[in-house]
DNA sequence: CGATATCGGACCAATTTAGTCCTGTAAATA
DNA sequence: TATTTACAGGACTAAATTGGTCCGATATCG
């Protein structure tokens, strides 16, 4: 249906959240979980998933926890998606390799390689700073996003395979 | 996963061979099953959909079949996503109702509204007439995507609820 | 040491998706 | 007008995915 999985949506919500309020430092799964009003054992597999890639620091032990590992403005919601949802592609064959059966015999491969690009480049120019800023719906349109300067490409935490 | 449901991605390549090979004119399903290599009763149904929203125009009886109801720059990619995947969302919130259960409590579901709209907007940006262009990939970059000539919004089929 | 938390899995139930099939109806043709 | 072809509109099933839970191991603090 052309939609998130629950995994990403709510861990877009916890980073908004933990973006937004930034003390105290570090928190505990089970606090998280009841500040953002999501079942505890999912806020927790997803903090877990968020902190292997480097987007949350995690603390164990006692007063263990997590906190964000970088600035929001430093977090692309393209970055997170892809985390959380493994590599971004509309299609098998959108990720390149010769994963598609009808390889040779398809006929537009290459394009969705290219809507594709489009997609994930507007998404890794949105920040989570972005999703906690108040005016960012109101007074920004489409044609702002999509003319921003675009984040260094080859740095993304994107090209990387999904370890899950 | 971030993914196109099979529906879209099959559809999307019918209705890229029809553009691609437009004689004859009128093709019933099994040929054209046939000619894409996808399974027939698959390819039946999405061609159904397509004809009920007016991508595609069809003829009853014998020698009956399917054929493109407009030239393939008047149907873009967003639209036949819309048609075949249902009202495009990355998010529940994102469609606009009061769907969510967490509405009120949620600190970004204004932001979800931009981010889909700056990709539904990406999507219509695109048309088949693109899509089976040889030079599509190659020569266009994501910004001339992006900066192209929005299509009038509001005559979108977008617009309309998912009758499915 | 003992309490607290994360880590890394396995695991299960419910939903969704991919794919099939069947009955009805419209059109062409002999 | 009888027959055949082909779309229309469903219901239906099996397989895959997802949402969600739980557990043993490990690390840290006091």
């Amino acid at each position: 249906m052309f939609r998130l999985s629950k995994v990403s949506d709510y861990g877009i919500v916890v980073l908004a959240h933990l973006a937004r309020n930034p003390v105290p430092a570090s928190r505990n799964a089970r606090e998280i979980a009841h500040e953002v009003q999501l079942p505890a054992p999912m806020v927790s597999k997803i903090l877990k998933s968020l902190a292997r890639q480097g987007v949350l620091e995690s603390q164990r032990g006692a007063q263990g926890g997590y906190q964000l590992a970088r600035p929001p403005e430093a977090i692309t919601v393209g970055q997170m998606i892809t985390i959380l949802e493994g590599p971004m592609g509309l299609t098998e064959c959108a990720l390149g390799a010769d994963l598609c059966t009808h390889e040779g015999s398809c006929e537009v491969q290459s394009s969705w390689q290219l809507i594709n690009r489009v997609i994930s480049d507007a998404l890794q120019r949105v920040t989570l700073a972005d999703l906690i800023d108040p005016a960012f719906d109101e007074h920004l349109s489409t044609d702002d996003i999509l003319n921003r300067v675009r984040p260094t490409r080859s740095s993304s935490v994107d090209e990387r395979p999904e370890p899950n």
